[in-house]
DNA sequence: TTCATACTTCGACCCTAACCGAAGCATCTC
DNA sequence: GAGATGCTTCGGTTAGGGTCGAAGTATGAA
């Protein structure tokens, strides 16, 4: 019974639902400060000062002085990645904190996972990636094809200086909306910074998902296309 | 805040250390019954029976009656892949129960995981099936060649029947003593099984580690060699 | 220097939930 | 039937931790 690592104290650590909260708001990739994430999670600053206490101690988050805010983030992709894994698994048990409904259809469409596009807009960009040749799937690992290479470098995404980064290019990730794979790993954080710098699309404050113009729509949706012929 | 999956639940019910153990000695992959699960988590009956009940509501557990008795199981093969995943963040973290010394050697050396074989014999025969051309190890994907597909035919394994299976035939799991992938999906749960089955290994009483005979042991290298290559 | 903002620490409250003893079902054995 | 075994339910206790008010520390602005 004593074997192997202490899943409990991590889990204790998520469990707890002014945490958890402070965790999801921190899949947004952006870094919050104390008084935000107070906000966000719905408690007074005192107890989310303890909560960020016991999360970085946990190793879950890192901080950085800024003047006199305190920016909060999720200490590296390892705990972006456990906590999708979880997100992933409880909405396959249904274990959703609202009725499933068609709310919030914005977060549906396209909403930033961690640092990487998610929802229909995520999944849709996979998969018009596998279709047209730029990335294989082969079982669950993805690799990109030397013309997806090509490809994304004529759109301004410079690949091999990606590879330089110790973090896979490619990871697949799955959606709890879609129950779909969508693209994560370097790549799929630099496709979204590329939406983001070219103007097609911007974050919404206070909100995990992405509003697109309607010209950064047209020229996604143009850039992705997805043919009907009936790619899983 | 009240977007998406929750995690806290799903968090809280891993958090308590007595359904901690719970879960930890079913990830050995035996069903066992409720008695034998207070007696791994260290607590009484009643209290272990609770326990279970959350569990199963919170649908992590799967019980099955066979007369008087009550077997549990993990649900299915996702709370395993959820589990491993918190107990590599975990070990990554250095959250362990022990100190991390040389304790439990037999542990370390050869273990079952959920339902296929860790620790160094199971990094090892992943690196040798890599190494001999069987496996090809694409970004965080394995797939399995025709060349290992008649390797694994020639010592018993019917690789298309496995197939037939809804379960991704090859799936790496990060292993938490070892801190490298070995092989889990169907494929990594047929050869545990076949081992078993040929008396080249038995599981251990009230332990996750799995014994080799000394007969076993010598087929086992031999099966899976280790060249000195250098292969990662 | 003085005030304001951002955050932490202290102290106390309070409530959940883990825990176990005892009693109650259910199932098997004899 | 009587007794044994496996497990659940009930009731009451207790401890741990989440919570916030108030006070304390650090940084920046005026």
């Amino acid at each position: 019974m004593k074997e192997g690592p202490d899943i409990a104290q991590i889990g204790s650590l998520i469990g707890d639902p002014g945490r958890a909260n402070i965790l999801t708001a921190l899949m947004g990739g952006r870094a919050l400060t104390a008084t935000e994430l107070a906000a966000a999670a719905g408690v007074t600053l005192q107890t989310a000062s303890a909560h960020l206490s016991k999360l970085e101690a946990g190793g879950l988050l890192a901080q950085r002085k800024q003047g006199r805010h305190r920016y909060f983030t999720l200490a590296d992709d390892g705990v972006g990645k456990l906590l999708e894994g979880i997100m992933g698994f409880a909405a396959s048990r249904g274990h959703l904190r609202h009725r499933p409904g068609p709310k919030d259809p914005a977060l549906r469409k396209a909403r930033i996972c961690y640092d990487h596009l998610a929802g229909d807009y995520g999944v849709r960009m996979l998969d018009s990636l596998v279709a047209t040749g730029a990335i294989s799937a082969m079982g669950e690992g993805l690799n990109l094809t030397p013309h997806g290479e090509a490809h994304l470098g004529s759109i301004g995404i410079d690949v091999s200086e990606l590879r330089l980064n110790r973090r896979p290019l490619c990871r697949s990730c799955l959606d709890w909306s879609e129950r779909r794979a969508h693209l994560a790993g370097s790549l799929g954080k630099a496709l979204l910074s590329n939406f983001l710098d070219k103007g097609w699309a911007r974050r919404t404050e206070n909100s995990r998902s992405i509003f697109f113009t309607p010209e950064g729509d047209r020229r996604f949706l143009a850039l992705f296309p997805l043919e009907t012929t009936g790619q899983s």
